[in-house]
DNA sequence: CTGTTTACGATTTTT
DNA sequence: TCGTAAACAG
């Protein structure tokens, strides 16, 4: 067969042989910046080269913006030979877009989520008797509160589980497949004491999610899965549409994902996973990393294709990253290489507090901004608050910025009420979203709303009217709805007039500032224009985050992003701010190893979205309101770890100018060797680091390394190896719990094994006893410690 | 039952 | 010091 696009010219082998493989379940592990979405995208192109239909051809992928930007991309390839044109999500309907002068490619795609909701609506699950609402956060928190004064629990009990604490707790158990009890047992045991309770509010939550046709983001994932093991005909004809599935991002699937692509794809079905272990970034929310291992075993006879030669990343940079995994508790075997030529080394920056770490990435964007074109730069953060002070000064100098992650559009208060009526207009029984058209009304509040929504629901006629009578205005509301409901209008039309009876409630809600909330309504129509079905566009802006048409030709803003949203993308040049303990690794990831180890994933995936230049901020101080003033904060330990010769090092002078800080400072000596808890023996990490070490010792070592140091082309080992650097490590001077040692033989020497485990610490190697009874061990992200034999059990 | 006051604790990532 | 959840007052 002759092709049109010259396949074997324009991709490396192992990327040829992905996209020229046959039929039958194929596994690409791609490290980070290996041409991942390029591999995708060529075969897209040449399935449909080969006479796929492209309408048989099913995209899952993390985000919706993922699967059109590869629908692009293969329609942009293709348009020069067979065909071109746009691509079809699972929510915009291509209708009411341009005629394009060539087919279109059909491709369906977006997230797991997204699909399943797709099918739900068409296919009803069973237990449920009415319109599917989907529920976001807001509405489990207080569907979970609901369910909580139900069943009385808590009631006056401080201590009892927050709703967001419970929320993550069962949606983690969900996603896990296991029950509340072990996922508390693992992850919260201080709140045992409460696992009945939360057991049976679990039990609780789900009735009433099914009394009231409500559906959370676990519940598409299952009720898909019992759909179709229930209508096996339903599954069969998803089979017969999609005869090709593609899974981008598969180390972030979770153990229902997995099933469910097996499920569509069948027995040694045409099934193409993509992913990088060392990518993997939710196990928070029940990604499990042994789907990549499993693939093999779930998909017979599955063919696997490695890619790592990277086309993303300048050296530098790459010696980095791979310097980012090199001290992760599990190796990867990742051999990642570039081709890319020159490219300077990382930067780290310190300066004096967060404030002005906001004012120096203000600098560096700007000169930035003369050799990058803003869509080039992006500032990446653990946490969507960290960017605040980023964003006020951002917006006092006039740099225009988007910002992916955080709060999202349909969050604001305002998008939420018109929203709530929709969703009521096509569910009457959703009673969150009654409760909020309802609370709009002075004098409503929970119990009312219950009353007024009771009336509705039953059939007696005039109840309603009775239960409004102190409210006319609701009862005009609720009025409207009902009628909508009866003669459906476009999406924008419905908006549009439900909007009309929003409005006077607006102003009264938001006497300040309902001028910017009307206007960001107005962007809602706009966005609802291309919709056909209303409950499309309000799935879409749960599950996916529609482009605002607004903001799509904003190409002269940079990015500020959370890491998480940034998977996936890259830039020229990439800042990653507040690189310091407790809040990269966030604190809350720090107890557990697995956590910890996630956060290390989580930072490889910040500095590997980098393609030519790389930022790394660590303030030396942050401000807390609380305290009212600056405290001293340690560099995250996943940068002390690295080795100093993978980036250079600059300080903030006291006078706010940036030095060059000549000689690298030994990232063993003056950084803290703590993660940044208190166990009450190990006090404050150690200071903040302002000051240029100029100590002989260190000066000597660095020019060493250096000088060990070739310029290499090929991947990055580990720079020292273990030993030296656990040897290294106890230089630390910030052992508080260290006591005093003097002229003791190493145990290695005496021929014991390395290795010992201790309650808190976890296994670390052992680096010296010191007699009688005292061991000095070296702990993975707590540095040195001095224990007692007692507290420690040897490993074998 | 609602809206206001008081007291307490401080929690992150996404669908 | 801010936001949230229980206690109180109307």
């Amino acid at each position: 067969m002759a092709y049109h696009i010259d396949y074997a010219q324009e991709l490396n082998s192992a990327q040829l042989e992905a996209v020229t493989y046959g039929n039958g379940p194929l596994l690409v592990i791609a490290g980070a910046g290996s041409g991942k979405t390029r591999t995708l995208v060529y075969r897209l192109a040449r399935l449909i080269e080969d006479g796929v239909d492209p309408a048989e051809i099913l995209l899952l992928t993390f985000t919706r913006k993922a699967a059109a930007e590869m629908t692009r991309r293969a329609g942009h390839l293709l348009a020069g030979s067979v065909l071109g044109g746009a691509s079809d999500q699972f929510g915009v309907h291509p209708g009411s877009h341009t005629q394009m002068a060539v087919a279109p490619i059909n491709i369906r795609g977006g997230t797991f989520h997204a699909f399943a909701y797709s099918i739900l609506r068409r296919f009803r699950p069973s237990g449920y008797e009415g319109t599917l609402s989907l529920m976001d956060a807001p509405d489990i928190i207080s569907t979970l509160q609901l369910c909580k004064d139900r069943l009385e629990l808590g009631r006056g009990d401080r201590a009892f589980p927050k709703n967001q604490t419970i929320e993550g707790l069962l949606s983690k158990a969900r996603n896990k497949e296991t029950n509340v009890e072990s996922i508390m047992r693992f992850e919260a045991p201080h709140l045992m004491p409460y696992v009945e309770d939360l057991t049976r509010l679990a039990e609780e939550y789900s009735r009433f999610k099914h009394e009231h046709c409500l559906l959370d983001y676990d519940d598409l994932l299952f009720e898909l899965e019992h759909l179709f093991i229930d209508n096996p005909d339903v599954l069969e004809l998803q089979r017969s549409v999609y005869r090709h599935i593609m899974v981008d991002e598969y180390q972030d699937t979770n153990r229902v994902q997995a099933r469910l692509a097996h499920m569509l794809a069948g027995e040694g079905g045409n099934i193409l996973a993509v992913g990088d272990d060392a990518q993997s970034i939710y196990a928070f929310r029940g990604a499990d990393v042994q789907n990549i291992l499993d693939f093999p075993k779930l998909f017979a006879g599955a063919k696997i294709i490695t890619l790592e030669e990277n086309y993303r990343s300048v050296q530098p940079v790459l010696d980095l990253t791979n310097a980012i995994l090199a001290s992760a508790r599990e190796a990867y075997p990742k051999n990642l290489f570039t081709r890319q030529p020159g490219g300077s080394l990382p930067r780290l920056i310190k300066p004096l507090s967060d404030m002005s770490q906001a004012n120096l990435a203000c600098q560096v964007i700007n000169e930035l901004l003369g050799r990058y074109k803003p869509g080039e730069i992006a500032v990446l953060f653990r946490s969507g608050f960290h960017s605040f002070q980023l964003e006020v000064q951002l917006s006092k100098q006039g740099i225009a910025f988007r910002k992916y992650g955080g709060l999202r559009y349909s969050d604001a208060a305002h998008i939420k009420d018109l929203l709530s009526m929709a969703r009521l207009l096509l569910n009457p029984l959703d009673l969150p979203s009654f409760t909020r058209v309802a609370e709009l009304f002075k004098g409503v509040g929970p119990k009312t709303a219950r009353k007024i929504y009771a009336a509705a629901a039953g059939e007696v006629p005039g109840d309603l009217e009775k239960a409004c009578a102190k409210f006319p205005g609701l009862l005009a509301v609720l009025k409207k709805i009902a009628e909508l409901r009866e003669n459906l209008l476009q999406p924008r039309q419905t908006l549009e007039v439900l909007l009309e009876t929003y409005l006077p409630l607006l102003k009264a809600h938001y006497v300040d500032d309902y001028p910017y909330r009307e206007q960001a309504l107005e962007e809602l129509l706009r966005i609802a224009e291309p919709y056909e079905e209303l409950d499309l566009l309000i799935s879409d802006l749960s599950l996916e985050d529609p482009d605002n048409p607004d903001e799509a030709q904003a190409d002269n803003a940079i990015t500020l992003s959370t890491v998480h949203s940034a998977k996936g993308l890259e830039w020229g040049a990439v800042l990653v701010i507040d690189l310091v303990q407790n809040r990269f690794p966030s604190r809350h990831a720090v107890l557990r190893d697995d956590d910890y180890e996630e956060e290390r994933r989580l930072l490889y995936v910040a500095c590997t979205r980098a393609k030519s230049e790389l930022f790394l901020f660590a303030p030396a101080t942050l401000y807390h309101r609380e305290h009212g003033g600056y405290e001293p904060v340690n560099l995250s330990p996943f940068i002390a770890e690295l080795p100093p010769n993978t980036y250079e090092s600059w300080v903030e002078t006291y006078g706010g100018e940036l030095r060059k800080q000549l000689l690298k400072s030994d990232p063993f000596a003056p950084q803290p060797c703590s993660r940044g808890r208190s166990f009450g023996l190990d006090v404050y990490g150690g200071r903040p680091d302002f000051s240029v070490e100029t100590t002989a010792r260190a000066e000597k070592k660095t020019f060493r390394e250096l000088s060990d140091f070739p310029n290499r082309r090929t991947a990055l080992k580990p720079t020292r190896p273990l030993e030296e650097r656990d040897s290294l490590a106890e230089d630390c001077p910030d052992n508080h719990s260290e006591t005093s040692s003097t002229g003791l033989s190493p145990l290695s020497l005496q021929g014991k094994s390395g290795y010992c485990l201790h309650k808190i610490f976890g296994r670390g190697k052992i680096i010296q006893h010191l007699p009688p009874d005292k061991y000095r061990v070296n702990f993975p992200g707590f540095g040195l410690k001095v224990i007692m034999a007692a507290f420690l059990t040897l490993e074998d």
